[in-house]
DNA sequence: AATGATGTGAGAATCGATTATCATTTCTCC
DNA sequence: GGAGAAATGATAATCGATTCTCACATCATT
């Protein structure tokens, strides 16, 4: 079976990052993983660690928490978003814009460095639906 | 030693429920704990714990997330409120007053039943003490 | 004071997530 | 094509949080 030589990199961490990459909101690494195997790509969890903590590390990747259900990962650099939480499939969906009128709610003596919103309720999948998805 | 008879409860519980109550933030098993110890009050772990599991059952309490840090608990029937994390002593305060313009985030065919914001930054306290508090 | 129900504390057991280990495979560079 | 470096996958080990267990203390009622 013929290869190009420089175009194969049997480096299943880029397949891991490029599946991270395609996604539509941050992932867990058990549910990156879940994906890859449910599209035919074979690779272990452990792979799967080893690449989004290298990403971290490297700083092409961010690890970001989601009402505290386990970290998630997603490629760093995005514009300044925040997340929708499905409350019935679980998965978190990014969102886009902001929202105002933050500064107002930090107390005396508080400096505000940072912000996070999360939205919950059912995806467009799951509200259709009815009853889980 | 004479006791009212009926006022006198030993309930450890109590302790516990009462110092959550009195708590300028949502507090986790570990740390509430470690107030009720830091005071004086000898109590096991195992009690709070339950104490906990129970007010939660019962409804009086509710289980929320501060970004990932682990489960911490706040009396239910409060104000609808967020939170303020000082990243530099963990602690999360309770802030007053909500914020305008989440709808416009929903994306089409999501429906969103609540919302979480979480301030990051420092605290008072942490602020004043450069360097760590 | 006796009795049965419930509460308590200390530590063991459990559970899930993450990390470490190690034999094997694949790369890279010569 | 060969040697050493790095990557991989399976699974064991670790870690923290929470729950379970059990001997003992406390309570309410009599």
């Amino acid at each position: 079976m013929q290869r190009a030589n420089q175009q194969k990199r049997a480096n299943q961490q880029l397949t891991v990052l490029r599946a991270l990459g395609e996604a539509d909101g941050p992932l867990s690494a058990r549910e990156l993983w879940s994906r890859l195997i449910g599209s035919g790509n074979s690779v272990g969890l452990a792979t799967v660690y080893r690449a989004l903590q290298r990403g971290v590390e490297e700083g092409t990747l961010e690890a970001v928490e989601v009402l505290g259900r386990g970290v998630r990962y997603e490629p760093k650099g995005r514009e300044h978003h925040h997340h929708f939480l499905c409350s019935t499939c679980d998965h978190a969906f990014d969102l886009f814009g902001c929202v105002e009128g933050l500064d107002s709610l930090v107390p005396n003596g508080f400096q505000m460095t940072g912000h996070e919103v999360v939205l919950i309720g059912t995806c467009d999948a799951c509200g259709d639906a009815e009853g889980g998805c």
